[in-house]
DNA sequence: ACAAGTACTTACCCTAAAGTATGTATTATG
DNA sequence: CATAATACATACTTTAGGGTAAGTACTTGT
């Protein structure tokens, strides 16, 4: 008979690993599929929301938004909004924001390298 | 009336990040809860299996082994079975899962300077 | 009058990832 | 003979993320 196991939930090992893991907390700012793309698509500057939605055409509008509003709230991008009509928003990289681009850079870069067999 | 978007399932946009982001190929390897823990952990050298159970006292053997599996099956770390018993089992990183270090690197060097509050 | 563009919102569903709880093989040791 | 240690395996359940489909508000153009 193996050891019972205290009960442990899903948020109290997110727990756990944000408060031990840097790399979890990042992952938690830039996880899953879309964030990351999206900020790929928002380093070279400021977009408009339509201008997301073109350029990343697989992506629903209720995954971009919802993508955008929880960068926002992270604090890794700028949402601004004129009040025109029609509506004008753009979002753009903050500071933390841009200061996630070497790790993207560093993950590019050994991304590559897995494809070009450097590690075989 | 909302343009009818033409069906897209995970699998594909899956698929399409893969494809298009080097970011979602890194999360792919390194993504999930676990993943960056171990790595994390095995970053020092060679462990063996119940060392990192040990030394990751939340996770269950049932993720601990899946994951161990799975970074293996990715080229990232290596198994060694010593064929005793009773069984003698260690795991390290790769040349390839060496290479994410900087990665990981970049992520703990971001995570602190938010931490420290060096981007406000 | 109505379609079109912009930036959303909301209700509902489906799947993949994570967690729970247990079982297994082998041998040494008391 | 039963227990402990090691390194797993597996059936089942829960949860969170992602996807689908549709609606909203406001105004300009035809």
């Amino acid at each position: 008979m193996t050891a019972i196991k205290e009960s442990s939930t899903i948020q109290e090992n997110k727990q756990y690993a944000l408060e031990n893991c840097p790399v979890t907390f990042v992952m938690e700012k830039i996880g899953g599929y879309w964030k990351p793309i999206i900020l790929w698509h928002l380093s070279n500057g400021m977009k408009r929301y339509s201008e997301l939605k073109r350029e990343i055409p697989a992506i629903t509008e209720k995954m971009l938004i919802q993508h955008l509003k929880q960068l926002e709230a992270d604090g890794l991008v700028i949402r601004e909004a004129k009040p025109v009509v029609p509506p004008f928003v753009t979002y753009r990289l903050s500071n933390a924001g841009e200061g996630l681009l070497p790790v993207i850079e560093a993950m590019a870069a050994w991304a590559f390298k897995v494809k070009d067999g450097e590690f075989l």
